[in-house]
DNA sequence: CACCAGGACGTTT
DNA sequence: AAACGTCATGGT
């Protein structure tokens, strides 16, 4: 149970450092592990030649999706703007990141842990989560891992039993929150069938969740290509622009070139641009 | 509208 | 070793 596929524009290492999915880790050299949809998954990179360690079936079903293969972001790339020295940078460093479409519930908490926070130490406090108060399960090879907890899960322990996961300030905005989804205040199932507008307006409701972690929600789960989280790096970003970030050459797809953006703020060289 | 606490730790100096 | 910063938010 091991399948091939070619995919362009893909690169499992820069997704899995772009922050946007905290439950991918580096197994070996070209190999990364992750769990989504209630299944792990090893995938491994030699080029273009990605492989999947499950059937055919499960990739049309789950991870087609989940790696947004139906999008081409080689059509994306070539728009922007040539005469744009940075973002030409920023496409040439991070041109395999892609937007993951994400389960809403995890997101919802992964990012708001990830406030005023940084992506090691949020990865810590999903795995401690996960471990804590997720269900288990088997793998391909008979070993354990843990699934990310359920509204109800974290609905069900205490405030104190949360911050032991090292979520400090976090813990009563997760507890909150996972009352709001276990009492319907807010319908999860109804947030994919809104426009990013009023799917935004519905997050906001959240205890711990503001304009920024709303607007991740929208692109890494509701796959709102035209959201645009602004956090610290991107304002730093924004700041090259003395005359404007040119958003209406974008429109329909700035959280693309957020990701882009963000990705060579982070890992780019400093006195470049 | 302008602060500022709250937690813990990765990163840089 | 020590200071600095981290994919912000809610409360005052």
């Amino acid at each position: 149970m091991m399948i091939t596929k070619e995919i362009p524009d893909l690169d499992l290492g820069q997704i899995s450092r772009s922050g946007q999915c905290f439950r991918m880790r580096q197994i070996g050299e070209d190999t990364y592990a992750l769990i989504a949809f209630g299944r792990y998954l090893e995938v491994r990179q030699e080029g273009e030649r990605i492989s999947f360690s499950c059937t055919e079936e499960e990739f049309e079903k789950i991870w087609r999706g989940y790696f947004d293969l139906d999008t081409d972001y080689g059509r994306i790339k070539q728009a922007v703007d040539p005469a744009d020295a940075y973002l030409q940078a920023a496409v040439r460093l991070g041109g395999g990141i892609r937007i993951l479409q994400q389960e809403l519930w995890e997101t919802i908490v992964t990012f708001i842990i990830s406030q005023r926070n940084n992506i090691p130490r949020i990865k810590k406090c999903v795995d401690m989560l996960c471990r804590a108060f997720g269900k288990k399960d088997v793998d391909f090879r008979g070993e354990m891992y843990d699934l990310f907890p359920t509204p109800e899960a974290l609905a069900g322990v205490s405030e104190k039993d949360l911050r032991d996961c090292n979520l400090g300030y976090r813990a009563p905005y997760i507890h909150k929150t996972a009352r709001m989804v276990c009492d319907g205040t807010v319908d999860l199932g109804q947030l994919h069938t809104l426009d990013h507008g009023a799917a935004r307006q519905q997050l906001r409701r959240f205890c711990g969740v503001g304009e920024k972690v709303a607007d991740c929600i929208c692109l890494f789960a509701l796959h709102h290509m035209e959201a645009f989280p602004v956090d610290t790096h991107i304002q730093d970003m924004l700041r090259k622009y003395p005359g404007g970030f040119p958003f209406e050459r974008y429109e329909g797809y700035a959280g693309m070139i957020q990701q882009y953006a963000f990705y060579y703020e982070l890992f780019g060289e400093r006195n470049l641009v």
